[in-house]
DNA sequence: GTCTATAATTTGATAGAC
DNA sequence: GTCTATCAAATTATAGAC
């Protein structure tokens, strides 16, 4: 693999549990096996990193997503694979969204940061939105797109918080069956 | 007011915005009028300072829940207390949760922090499990109060995000009626 | 309780050789 | 692309005077 990768692997690795402030150029070096300039080479700026790293967490969010609702023809079906990309996000990986941890940060991040978060978050709201039943009236799409995305970030921050996976599982399963008609 | 209060203060401000890293003895000292190494003095390490933080916070929320709870007697009025409680600690403060956001970052916490925020968010499922109808069954019960600190923590996060408190409001009135069998 | 002074470490970042 | 060398600033923290 390629060292811009390899830092960014890094990089996705430590924002994803600590945060924005919690990655520095010398551990991105040490993880990597090259030096600090060396980093800087690739991302010459700190936000440079943040804004390349939102890019390529969604770009590979939404290739998941797709390959996962490919076969769904069912909302019901949409929705369940939007929750189970969630899910593998959080139990591949260990670690919260890594947008959902920026989000949280967000008066706190430099300005194109913020805007690649917010992109991430807006595509995801339209996603669910699309996804849900054509018969519902628009603004009942939005309060559930909104919602089920507000919740999938809530239930992955509660259950690290709480170190018990098993409560993301339960959270968002009520909330499908909720939205699907089944609770 | 007490320096130990104005420092604290300050500590809030800044640590539900930009997160625990964000939060450094040289600001909250500019912040407070006072020398660095006189607010160690105050707090002698910074999760000493992030600990006494998460307790006020803590003590706070329980005390306007208590408070904007005292004369709800059905479920749903309780529930509703709940929402307003998350409601006023965002428009108000103009920020999300103390602990909503160093939940975000558990993973990168100091061990102490990680046990108050822990405890914080355990008090919270519980009160809301409480406030459930008893005709709800143990595990209903469960369901519910996770989901909906789950959705209230998420709607906090996303509307700060996306920049627009409305969308707290959709989300967290659209998840109470749901549990109040309005939806 | 607050100050001055200071230490040790970390941080984001750059210049210039190879 | 990676390195050595270096920088200025910031960070947590302590010692000791007042």
């Amino acid at each position: 693999m390629n060292t811009t990768e390899r830092v960014l692997d890094a990089a996705e690795y430590r924002m994803r549990r600590g945060g924005y402030n919690a990655v520095s150029f010398r551990d991105l070096a040490n993880d990597t096996g090259i030096k600090s300039s060396s980093v800087h080479y690739h991302f010459p700026h700190k936000e440079d990193l943040g804004v390349a790293l939102v890019e390529r967490y969604a770009q590979r969010f939404f290739d998941v997503l797709e390959n996962a609702s490919r076969k769904a023809e069912t909302p019901k079906q949409k929705i369940q694979a939007f929750r189970s990309v969630y899910r593998m996000a959080l139990s591949d990986d260990d670690a919260i969204c890594l947008c959902g941890l920026l989000g949280a940060e967000m008066a706190g991040l430099p300005g194109k940061l913020v805007t690649a978060v917010q992109s991430f978050f807006d595509a995801n709201v339209k996603w669910v939105e699309q996804a849900l039943p054509e018969t519902l009236s628009k603004s009942d799409r939005r309060k559930w797109s909104t919602s089920m995305v507000a919740t999938h970030q809530g239930a992955m921050m509660l259950a690290t918080s709480m170190g018990d996976t098993k409560l993301f599982d339960t959270i968002t399963k009520h909330m499908v069956d909720l939205s699907t008609g089944q609770g």
